[in-house]
DNA sequence: ATTGGTTCCTGCTGGC
DNA sequence: TGCCAGCAGGAACCAA
């Protein structure tokens, strides 16, 4: 499930392999992601240099030469293989959708098995405007985003905080866990109304949330050579989860407080004596 | 305008 | 041991 976190972790494997370096072929085993590739993409980006790998949000951003710029999303299975020049590919997999050939030698491989993940293509001039970027609010780990910009962004939202805080129009990067994890640091319950979460909640909240995906990018970044390796292991920050899939608080240390919920159809994990 | 529910997809898990 | 229903989830889409 990549969140900001995994998405950040992996852009900087990407790019330790990637920036600088020319795409030499890129190869469409299945086309059909959750939007269908955009048409005559080898012929975009084959023999184009790729000078940065970005990140918006969720989205990877692999800007090449000349101003195009591939927009990719991971979904809930993507993942990018990376084999550097020299290594031994792992065996090929039926969900290997997309295959980058870098001049030098290394494959990158788009696999994602349940194909929620996306590629589309535009340009650097337009990337602001594009339909899957221009709504997304501000990052968290940005200047833009603190307490009072956290406010104003939940303002007469009568929704659960929880579910607030999924919709990438108020701040973008939060899946279901990190967004569980921020409430219980927190100490905000998830059913709360997102229009009371103001003044010190808030700022509470935004730290809270700048922190705990703070600690999981370094703590992916600790494990970027596993993930170098192809193994698809994004990190070691489950180990650290709080409260997501837990049945004792490591508040407390106790279970009773602990509870399970299923809000807009997804599980919510708090503790009811913490949060509030 | 906002919000809740549904859908896409496939691998994994738990119950029998 | 094997089968299968149910669950997991990001975000677009739809309906209210």
């Amino acid at each position: 499930m990549p969140e900001l976190p995994e998405v950040e972790t992996v852009r900087r494997g990407l790019a330790l392999h990637m920036e600088g370096r020319r795409v030499e072929r890129l190869a469409l085993n299945r086309p059909d992601l959750r939007i269908p590739l955009p048409p005559g993409l080898p012929e975009k980006v084959e023999g184009r240099t790729v000078e940065r790998i970005g990140r918006r949000a969720k989205y990877i951003l692999m800007e090449f030469e000349g101003g195009g710029v591939l927009i990719v999303h991971l979904g809930m299975s993507g993942r990018m293989v990376v084999t550097p020049q020299g290594s031994e590919p792992p065996p090929p997999d039926p969900h290997d959708h997309v295959v980058f050939a870098m001049a030098g030698g290394a494959t990158i491989r788009f696999n994602d098995a349940r194909r929620f993940g996306l590629m589309d293509w535009t340009s650097a001039a337009e990337l602001g405007r594009h339909k899957l970027l221009r709504e997304l609010g501000p990052e968290p780990l940005g200047n833009a985003f603190n307490g009072p910009a956290l406010a104003a962004a939940l303002a007469g939202r009568a929704s659960p905080i929880k579910a607030a805080l999924l919709d990438q129009r108020v701040v973008a990067g939060l899946g279901n866990i990190y967004a569980a994890e921020a409430l219980f640091w927190a100490g905000i319950s998830p059913r709360r109304r997102a229009a009371t979460v103001t003044g010190g909640r808030a700022e509470r909240l935004a730290a809270a949330i700048r922190e705990v995906l703070t600690r999981a990018i370094e703590a992916g970044g600790s494990s970027l050579r596993d993930y170098v390796q192809a193994s698809g292991e994004l990190g070691y920050f489950q180990h650290q989860w709080a409260v997501y899939g837990r049945e004792r608080c490591p508040g407390c240390d106790c279970a009773e407080g602990v509870r399970r919920i299923v809000q807009s159809g997804r599980s919510t994990f708090y503790c009811a004596k913490r949060q509030r």
